[in-house]
DNA sequence: CGCCGGTCTCGAAGCGCTTCGACAACCTGT
DNA sequence: ACAGGTTGTCGAAGCGCTTCGAGACCGGCG
């Protein structure tokens, strides 16, 4: 028995601040929630009650009466390699702009799967769920359907009818920085996207980065490539080589791909091309890492907070009973640092 | 009312299930509990009707009626400059083995604060807490004490008395990183810590990692610096150059810098160093990092996993009102990579 | 044969909260 | 002075579950 004890019930319930007050238990309920007036001497009365017992309503009880949890479900990819410092910045967002609708975040990991998915619906533990990292062919969109609780997600699936979805337009994004290449004289660039294994599990954003990269490209008529790029730095190093010796006059390179960001920027140089001299290079990615790297990058943020942000703020709408737009594609924006200039003069032709 | 519609109430309760089952609403309890002894025939009958209905039980109901919500809290330093893969790794082993003990997990970011910690517990959110990066002074650490809801803590406090805490033992690792150099030979060494911010602010393991490194060399009567160390590349750059030019024959380098150690590797050869011909660097640092890094460090491992799995085990021992022990640290261990070599031969006297 | 001790099941009393209908007390305007 | 509307408060009925005491049934003992 060394320590472990615990206090027997301390706990103040609203009956305690209702005797405290000397008002009816229904009373400080409606103190609480606003839902009926209450006059301003008794709301008082009943204020200081709470606060000099320190009272905290029981989350059990006000979600049994309630139907309402005051709860929202996270779904994270914990183990996938999604890239972390976005997840986290997304996951603070989540959490952030939850409390501030005076709601908690459960934690749930994608390897829950389906069955996770509903067991916490089902169970009342949740009132909605905001669900990352969703693939193409999600087998939880299926479901995600025909639950009885309001879902948002981040990234669109194929099918999206009858969901709500929130993300960076990362066809855009694959297109303005096109065109930011473009403007700067650049006609024959290149994308490095995912590492392939991303492409193979069909992730949305992957897919239409290079989209949006290759039709604006051909577009403007240029050459452009797109190939996945794999995060080591010894891949890194044999991809561009690769690329370079195959198209020795490339003056412009997109890169989709946070963990090879700093790889590529290492890389260049030793294979003799200085950036931003005889390769520009933009990115999509984080501001923090743009700025980070050396030299900074122009590219285009991911916007993670953002992206949290509304994905709650949406769902928060559809708990109350809102309609709410299906599709939200937040415009990405591009911040134009010191890795793009314009193509060298006198080179070809 | 375009879509936003929800289903009134399909919500399946145990009472749907009793009825079906022809038996009583304890009873069915009974058989989900494993309570009180139900007999083999009305037990199948029972688990027959929920799979036959797709029941789930209330979680608020259950809380509200066991005092056991089967959720623990766990508390992320969600902003801070905490290294995210590590802080990763143990959320998901927390999540992870929290769900094998048949409990979910409630996000909390370390922004809320005492009064936060304060509101979970008292609101009977959660049956206990997980709390990481823990500082010297904590201010939460008072609060946990006489809070009537059981906490582990993933770092150690300066006072840790009545407290459960989990840790890699740092102190151990910095001594460990120490012998392990001089049993290569090395005579002149220096650790590159944290940024000088996470000292500043009593961050234990920093210190402690300092601690057994400088009492380690002097044990040995070697030649052993420490300095905190910034994480950008310019930052890691000039405080490598300076420190070789104030000690040139520096042959042993230990890196307790997740974020900094690519950039040690990447900085020594343009200084003229070869790893681990003229310098050897063992790092404290998740496995996947030394793996990824070229040279491959040596490096002490931070066992996240262990540790998050660790900081359940224990707090579900506490929630069923065992003892635990007060401090549980975890053995570090050095796996030997490429980064280390005897000190080169015929430099000195 | 009657009684004891198991084994299995049931009914009812809450857990702490929300919410609904009722009602007292007060205003208006006439 | 009174019908009719506010406004502020109360009591009671649940929400869906757990848990406790008690009862029904059975076989075996003295």
């Amino acid at each position: 028995m060394a320590e472990g004890g615990a206090k027997r019930a301390d706990m103040v319930t609203i009956t305690d601040v209702a005797r405290h007050a000397g008002v009816a238990v229904s009373t400080v309920s409606y103190v609480l929630s606003g839902k009926r007036a209450i006059s301003a001497t008794t709301r008082q009365r009943v204020l200081a009650s709470i606060r000099a017992l320190g009272y905290h309503p029981n989350a059990g009880a006000r979600a049994l009466a309630s139907r309402r949890a005051n709860v929202i479900a996270l779904v994270l990819p914990l183990r996938s390699g999604m890239h972390l410092p976005v997840l986290m910045q997304f996951a603070t967002a989540v959490v952030t702009t939850a409390r501030q609708f005076d709601h908690d975040v459960l934690l749930v990991t994608a390897d829950e799967g389906p069955d996770g998915l509903r067991r916490i619906a089902a169970s009342a533990m949740v009132d909605g769920i905001v669900l990352m990292d969703i693939e193409m062919h999600d087998p939880r969109v299926p479901l995600l359907r025909d639950l009885e609780r309001p879902s948002v997600l981040i990234g669109f699936p194929a099918e999206a009818a009858n969901l709500t979805c929130v993300d960076l337009d990362f066809y855009r994004a694959g297109a303005i920085c096109v065109e930011h290449l473009v403007a700067l004289g650049h006609r024959d660039i290149a994308l490095l996207g995912a590492p392939a294994v991303v492409y193979e599990r069909d992730t949305g954003f992957a897919h239409r980065t290079r989209a949006g990269f290759t039709e604006t490209a051909e577009r403007y008529g240029i050459d452009a490539i797109a190939q996945p790029c794999e995060e080591s730095f010894d891949g890194v190093r044999q991809e561009l080589a690769g690329l370079l010796e195959r198209h020795p006059n490339l003056s412009g390179l997109v890169v989709h791909n946070e963990a090879a960001v700093a790889h590529v920027l290492a890389t260049l140089p030793l294979l003799g091309r200085q950036v931003p001299h005889d390769i520009s290079v933009v990115a999509i990615c984080p501001d923090e890492v743009a700025e980070r790297a050396s030299p900074a990058l122009s590219s285009v943020l991911i916007p993670a907070e953002d992206v949290g942000r509304q994905a709650v703020a949406l769902l928060m709408r559809k708990l109350e009973g809102h309609p709410v737009p299906a599709a939200t594609l937040l415009d990405p924006r591009l911040t134009v640092r010191a890795s793009t200039a314009a193509v060298a003069t006198a080179v070809s032709s």
